[in-house]
DNA sequence: CTGCCATTTTACCGGC
DNA sequence: GCCGGTAAAATGGCAG
């Protein structure tokens, strides 16, 4: 019995095949971003700013989905503390 | 504040978005990714052995076995034997 | 507000600074881990490698001759053949 | 010649003890805050809402020091640019 | 080539 | 007891 028959070798290569594609795919799109940066420091800007903003202006995103989900917790456990005080 | 100041403003703006784009994209095709893993699992696959297959197909042979020889020398050094199958 | 939030804020305080004080602890702990990792690095050892025996010692032998399979298995499936060693 | 003679198993062997041995400490800890977590839970608190206020705690902290590095980037930057300005 | 930062992987925890 | 998501750790890549 070999040892391969317990898994289906094709479609396996096919799974395997299509994450390969898309890590290609996600490589240039990586490569296109280095080339900005390129351009941007070859115009003057301190790529290491640009970096931090781009963080920062990410970061500021996810602080408001943040904010949401403390809100959105608490209103649930207002419900759950008045419950609580009431037992 | 001066024009100069304005302009570089709006340039390094550009650039930033420019970026910011392109990690929206490459945020999408790593969902694409995960979605690709998770279909994988659904059909019966491991995934982390999935990932450590895709890694080392990614690496070069000559990388890989000596990585695999470093294992067994420390292997071997801390007396771990890993029992083999027979064949 | 009530007598009652405000023992509750106060208890949970406490539950939350004595999390705290734990997970300072535990960082030191793990800044002790990462010395001592410096220094067999400084040694000459490969610390990937150390981890990784770490992570295998750590693991009971039969999940790991398990997983070990499992990989051989993927890998023939796929014809990926890793050049082994005469001894 | 044996595989294991180009490492210091005895060195090697002390390293990866030492680690093993905080990692257990680790542990331990680790397992002292799920006990302190499982006993505010059984105090009728949320542990999810714990573990958040927690987290937005630390990253107030963190905040603090990002804040400051960005401070100190943009004053150097701030030089380059003037420098820029007046090539 | 070294240190830093982003990504990736691993381990954990709570819910079903 | 798995499974899904979330936090910690580790690896890899990039800039300087």
């Amino acid at each position: 019995m070999s040892i391969t028959s317990s898994v289906s070798g094709a479609e396996l290569r096919q799974f395997i095949e299509k994450v390969e594609n898309l890590e290609v795919e996600k490589a240039e799109i990586q490569d296109h971003i280095k080339d900005v940066m390129a351009e941007a420091k070859a115009r003057g800007f301190d790529t290491k700013i640009m970096r931090q903003v781009i963080r920062m202006r990410k970061m500021k995103q996810e602080d408001l989905v943040e904010q949401q989900e403390l809100l959105d917790i608490y209103t649930h456990a207002l419900g759950m503390v008045v419950e609580e005080e009431a037992a």
